[in-house]
DNA sequence: AGGGAATGTTGACTTGAGTCAATAAGGGGA
DNA sequence: TCCCCTTATTGACTCAAGTCAACATTCCCT
C-alpha cells in the first residue's frame, strides 16, 4: 500500500469572494450544456437563486471528501476537478474527471454522504447547488426534474462505458479512449478537439485507466512514435483522429 | 471477436396475463426494498396506479434491448436479470445483474433509448413502471422523487464500485466481491446470505469481473480447495464468510 | 430415457502489463 | 536563479491472467 504523502495544500482557507466570479446563469456561456440546459429564461432566473458560485479551489484542494454530509451537488465552471474514492486497504480509484459545464457530487445522493472525494486538478471554480433546494424546484419544474434526472442517467451510462473499457480493453485502447473523450467534451465547449493541455498527472491518468504510470507513459511514447499524437509533457496534438479512434476499438 | 450463437429463446412471445401476478405494491413483500420504499400508504396506491405488471420473462427472452426506444424503468418481482452492452466490435459486456426489488433500466433516461439490453437469467416477472408518469408523481410526491434520485445515486456509486474493483483487483479479488454482493443482497431479502444458487453462467460471471471462464472456474476451484467455498455446479455454500471478506480486499 | 449441444473444468504454454530500478526533465519556493 | 522534490520516461525482468486444447459434466429437446 503506498502512503499518502501530506498534501500541502488540502487544508486551504477557502478564498473569500472579493468579486462576482459570474453574474448569473443566464448569461454564462456554459448554460447549454450545463444544468440551465433546456430551461427558458424565466426559469433558469429561478435556478440562479439557489445556486451559490462563492468556491474557488486552489490546485490540490478539496471540494468535498468521501463520507462528508452530503448538502450539494456541484457544476464546474472553470479548471478541472477529479473524483476518487479509497478502497479499504488505502489504495485510490479515480472515478471521473470533470471539465466545465459537468455536474459532480451526485454520487452522495444515495446515502446522505459523499461516495467519493473531488480535489481541484488546477485552480477551479464551481457553482454549488444545494440538493433540498433543487429538488423543491425540480418538483414545480418538470424541465429541470428531467433534465437532472438525465444528468444521473448519463452518469450512469459513463460509468458503464468506462467498466467495458476496464474490463474489455488493452493499454492502448483505454489511452485513446480517454483522449477522445477529452476530445469530444472540448468541442462541447468550443475548445479546440486536437490541441488540448492535460490537466492531470500520468499518475491519475493511469489510476483512472486501471493502469500504472510507466504504462501510460509507454503508450504515449508508442503513440507518439506512430505519428498519431504528439505528445510535450502535458501538452498533447491529436495528429491522426481516426487512427485514435481505429486504436480506441480494434481489439 | 466471439461470434453470437443464435438464441432461439429471445424471441419467444410475452405471456399474456391470465391471472394477477401481484395484487399490488402494497402486499408485495418486496416493498420495503423496492420503489415504495418510505412513502406512506396512500402514496403507494397512488404509485401502483401506474404499475404494469404483465411482464413475464422466459430465460433468455429480453426485457428491452440496447438503443430501444426509453419509455419504463423496471422493478425485478422475480427471478434474474442480467444487463449488457455490445461494444463496437462485437464484444459483450454485463453490467449488471438484477434481483428481486432492484430496478433496471435507469440508463436509458438520458438519451430517451436505452443504454444496455436486459435479458432474463431464468423465468423472470418484472413491474414495469412508465417513466413520464414516475416523472408526474415525483413532482407531487417529495418522498418519491427524493427515493428515485436516491436510487439512480446508488446505481452511480456501485457502478464505480465496479469501476474499482476492475481496475484494482486480482481475480481472487473480484469474485470473491461478487459473491459478497450476492450474499448481503439475498440478506436484504431474507433469504440465505450463505447458500444460494447462481442463476448466471460462469460466461456472465467472468464477462461482468472482465475475467475469463477458465480463470473464473480456477478461482472456484482454489477458494473450494482452500475450504472457503463448497462450489457444486451453481449452488454455492460459503463456508467462512470472513475468509472470504479477507480476500475480497486483501491485495 | 437417450443424445447432442452447451457449459464447466483442468493443464500447458504465452503474453501484456506490472514491478523494480535508474535516469531525465519539470516546476515551484526561497 | 538555483535547488530540490515531484513527475515522467525508458529498460530489464516477472508474473497473473489469457489462450489453446482436451476432456467432463450438465441440461435440454425429442
Amino acid at each position: 500500500m503506498n502512503t499518502q504523502l501530506i498534501d500541502l495544500n488540502e487544508d486551504l482557507p477557502v478564498q473569500p469572494c472579493s468579486h462576482e466570479y459570474q453574474a448569473s446563469c443566464n448569461n454564462c456561456r456554459l448554460s447549454s450544456i450545463c444544468l440551465p440546459f433546456a430551461l427558458e429564461a424565466s426559469e433558469i432566473d429561478q435556478l440562479d437563486n439557489i445556486v451559490q458560485r462563492s468556491k474557488p479551489l486552489q490546485k490540490g484542494q478539496h471540494l468535498y471528501r468521501e463520507s462528508d454530509d452530503f448538502q450539494s451537488v456541484f457544476a464546474v465552471r472553470s479548471g478541472t476537478m477529479k473524483a476518487y474514492r479509497t478502497t479499504d486497504d488505502g489504495r485510490e480509484q479515480v472515478t471521473g474527471f470533470y471539465f466545465p459545464g459537468e455536474i459532480l457530487g451526485m454520487d452522495g445522493i444515495s446515502n446522505n454522504s459523499h461516495a467519493s472525494s473531488a480535489k481541484a486538478l488546477e485552480t477551479a471554480a464551481v457553482c454549488e447547488i444545494p440538493f433540498t433546494s433543487l429538488e423543491k424546484l425540480s418538483a414545480s419544474m418538470p424541465h429541470l426534474q428531467r433534465h437532472f434526472f438525465q444528468l444521473m442517467s448519463r452518469e450512469i451510462a459513463e460509468d458503464q462505458q468506462l467498466i467495458t473499457l476496464l474490463s474489455k480493453s488493452s493499454a492502448d485502447e483505454r489511452v485513446a479512449a480517454l483522449l477522445l473523450s477529452i476530445s469530444t467534451r472540448n468541442a462541447r465547449r468550443k475548445l479546440s478537439p486536437t490541441n488540448f493541455r492535460l490537466s492531470m498527472s500520468r499518475v491519475d491518468i493511469g489510476n483512472y485507466l486501471g493502469l500504472t504510470v510507466e504504462t501510460v507513459s509507454r503508450v504515449f511514447s508508442r503513440m507518439q512514435k506512430l505519428g498519431v499524437l504528439r505528445v510535450e509533457n502535458k501538452e498533447i496534438e491529436i495528429l491522426d483522429t481516426d487512427a485514435l479512434m481505429k486504436m480506441a476499438d480494434a481489439h
